[in-house]
DNA sequence: CTAATAGTGTCTCTTAGACATTATCTG
DNA sequence: CAGATAATGTCTAAGAGACACTATTAG
């Protein structure tokens, strides 16, 4: 009596590739059906949960801190578990934003899936998934962080392109750019490579996630 | 070894009163340097965080459910404990919104302090305040939020009053209202005593919190 | 009668939003 | 030379923001 419910930390990571968000999904080696979830541990006593979570997806994944651009924590949920002892589980979960695909081999398969295009999971991944992306669409009308799912430097049309993906409006080139540019978050890339080849790079003033003045 | 975290759920109840917003903190009775903190409570296995902290708020605040106008999880965080034997604790916390001051007699004593004039609190509960105060002033812009602080029916001169404590802005007050009436929020409230007293009073159209159509 | 509180309209200026063509680099 | 990608300006319409006085009620 009087005991604790069981701590999990679970991370949701996205990745941008052409035109499409992604969710990368981990399902054990070898599983007859395949069946994928969010990458995910148990907590215990001796780290934060971050930590422990951070081993995992390097460990597990090839997720190290150099590929991770923006990470934030999510809400914190609390399910029945499905074994009758510890009565509840307490599920904090993490949101994780890269540019590159750096997954190298792990002891889990990996599974990046469109947004759209999910296979079937939990009921409470679904949640997450669901949770995460709407906080996604949200943040990208009012802060820098579309640029988190791109390379350091880009383009204002490839920003343009993850700003649709992600709040699924589409918006006047024109516009665009003109009211990026107002903003004040970010800067023509000093680059000495920079008008070799296809446009301008812009990057980020702040490499952190910043507000931006005005929202779209 | 492979111990897990104690858990902690904290609650940071708002009121507003006269143009401050006040923070409840709670005391125990006879303690010689009084030594106020958030009101907190334990987390184990039978019931949720949100029933063990409700029951605790009910039981010792006063605070009961009907009171409560609004409620959200904020950030969980994780944190040494002072003891040595669990080391990390993890504390879950939720804003509360009221508009009546009901903290009938609990085994607690209660202490109401203006935000801006709070007494002095461990770090955690400094950081957790702070936390909860840039949220309401986030939100107090994009939703609804500022009704929850009054009563049901209540005058556009009051919803602005709470606005402008809230965000720490002061605005016209015809623009305001102006705006405030084409968001479409609000309606005139229908009550048979709504134009004897003072000023027409309104009530919100959805009495959950609502994301406005274009924010201030 | 004084103080406090609620009600109301116009004008200006800024910014959101619609809209099509040219230039360059790559294959 | 064809196709993909990036750069650019103007006009209109909507909304943000500045601005002051009158009416009612309570003490």
């Amino acid at each position: 009596m009087n005991q604790i419910p069981r701590i999990t930390v679970k991370a949701v990571p996205f990745h941008y590739v052409e035109g499409q968000l992604l969710v990368a999904l981990v399902s054990r080696l070898h599983e007859k059906p395949q069946s994928w979830r969010l990458p995910e541990t148990d907590v215990y006593n001796v780290h934060t949960s971050l930590q422990y979570l951070e081993q995992m997806l390097r460990t597990k994944c090839g997720l190290t801190p150099r590929n991770v651009r923006y990470r934030e924590q999510l809400y914190t949920f609390e399910e029945p578990s499905p074994d009758i002892h510890p009565k509840n589980t307490l599920c904090l979960t993490y949101l994780y934003l890269s540019d590159e695909l750096v997954w190298h081999k792990g002891s889990d398969h990996i599974g990046l899936f469109p947004i759209h295009a999910l296979p079937p999971l939990s009921p409470l991944d679904t949640r997450i998934i669901h949770y995460a992306t709407e906080r996604l669409q949200a943040k990208a009308l009012y802060t820098t962080l579309p640029a988190f799912l791109l390379p350091t430097t880009f383009t204002l049309d490839r920003y343009q392109q993850v700003f649709e993906t992600l709040t699924g409006k589409t918006v006047d080139r024109r516009n665009f750019r003109k009211k990026l540019r107002t903003l004040g978050a970010i800067t023509p890339a000093t680059s000495n490579s920079s008008q070799q080849n296809g446009g301008t790079k812009y990057t980020l003033v702040d490499q952190q996630l910043s507000i931006l003045p005005k929202s779209f």
